[in-house]
DNA sequence: ATTCTCACTTGATCCACATCAATGTGAGAG
DNA sequence: CTCTCACATTGATGTGGATCAAGTGAGAAT
């Protein structure tokens, strides 16, 4: 079954606003109230920096839409981004003062957000949403070493095609995937932010993708709209072990 | 200043087996008496592979001596090692049934070992279990999310650089480094396995060591005991931010 | 319409690191 | 003391992706 890894956790805020990943689901009613008690949310602009690293957070967050980048920066300006967030995900460290990275709107961006010292007591008492914050940050270290895999060994055609696969499990209306058919969805990153993801140049990301266009793997509708003719065929370019089962 | 790095926190398994970094310090009496019986000590010789990816793991252990890491490798032999434990680190997933990667004994190594279920319930019964737990995990993304930075954007010199300080920092005898000062320990990995921390081969590790040795930024005393003559030279060499005091 | 701008594409050239291929070395076995 | 084997170094050559440098095209501002 190739199609293991689009079995992806949905999000969870249909019409309660808090019902993310992170703090709910079998949030009680009181648990509830009190989060909603400590809870605002806060809109970004494309392209505006939410935190710097080294800035004080004095909350955390679940991501309602749109999408935030972590990226580290060297003093020379060479730049990679660390952590991509979408919907549902968690940002921030309950006990950690200050960020340890950048953090950036790379899309119109909506916040959910809970103040840190009330949320980090509202974990003492609420055991459960401290098992869910380490399994999501477990999660999140996983994603972190496939990461890792692709920055130190893949190729420059196998980072866009793990990079594409990636999104497209989030982000594509997956409706009725089945190990064929076709897989549509908007790029929610430029170029350059995809380079930073990849480790790569912007120039180099624009002729990956054009290869991959020129053989058929992907269709290229305006510069950020993608179809994915044959998922399949996307995740032999990836790379990665594809006789599945492996991955918990 | 720096040193900021070098103030690691140190393992705790003096003469009480258990008081490692994941679980203890604030235990009480009767907890430790519960960690007592879940636990049992393995030994591994060099080389030896712990777990493959994808089986199952029925343990949770921390690291008492030795390194272990862990790798990921593609189908066409391409490998990255993705974590690297050292005395006091934690290894497992308590609420995972199998290894999302291989673990291999890089070289002869010890752990003391805590069977996994019985963990995941003292874990519910000890808040303060699950909350170390967190934040060593947390820490072990940042530290994830520092190499992803040297995968994707460092030259091999920044490369093997950041590599020695990280090992220098945790496995050295700091006897009083203040800033200046001889650093000395012996490298816990072959070359092979450098390259394969590093997204390198290993031609190109022994080329910068010997570039690193010829510039006169560390002495190689035979194939692995390291000398670096002044730290902060070596820091110059890592591309790092030095301006210090961004981190937490 | 016209120009400006921003994101992207495409081309030509270069170089850091990979690859392929010997050669060196030192610790343990006999 | 010297064989051997695993690990490490060093050299010669090749190449994938970076770098530098023009284009292109679509939408916004004038």
């Amino acid at each position: 079954m190739p199609s293991k890894q689009l079995a992806f956790p949905q999000a969870q805020c249909a019409d309660c606003p808090i019902r993310h990943r992170a703090v709910c689901a079998r949030c009680e009613t009181d648990e509830l109230e009190k989060l909603e008690a400590i809870k605002y949310y806060r809109s970004y602009e494309a392209g505006q920096t939410i935190v710097w690293a080294g800035d004080s957070m004095d909350f955390v967050a679940s991501v309602v839409r749109g999408v935030a980048s972590l990226t580290q920066t060297m003093e020379d300006g060479r730049r990679q981004m660390v952590g991509l967030l979408l919907p549902s995900d968690f940002l921030g460290r309950p006990n950690r003062e200050s960020a340890p990275y950048d953090v950036t709107a790379t899309t119109d961006l909506q916040l959910c957000c809970f103040r840190r010292t009330p949320f980090l007591g509202l974990m003492d008492e609420t055991p459960h949403i401290a098992h869910r914050l380490l399994e999501m940050t477990l999660d999140e270290l996983d994603a972190a070493r496939e990461w890792m895999l692709l920055l130190g060994r893949k190729t420059a055609r196998e980072k866009i095609a793990s990079f594409l696969s990636i999104i497209a499990r989030r982000d594509a209306t997956l409706s009725g995937y089945g190990g064929m058919g076709e897989v549509a969805f908007d790029l929610p990153l430029t170029r350059e932010a995809m380079a930073d993801y990849l480790g790569l140049t912007l120039e180099t990301v624009s002729r990956q993708m054009s290869g991959l266009k020129k053989d058929g793997v992907i269709r290229l509708e305006g510069k950020r709209h993608i179809v994915i003719p044959d998922f399949d065929i996307l995740l032999d370019e990836t790379g990665d072990d594809s006789d599945g089962g492996i991955l918990s």
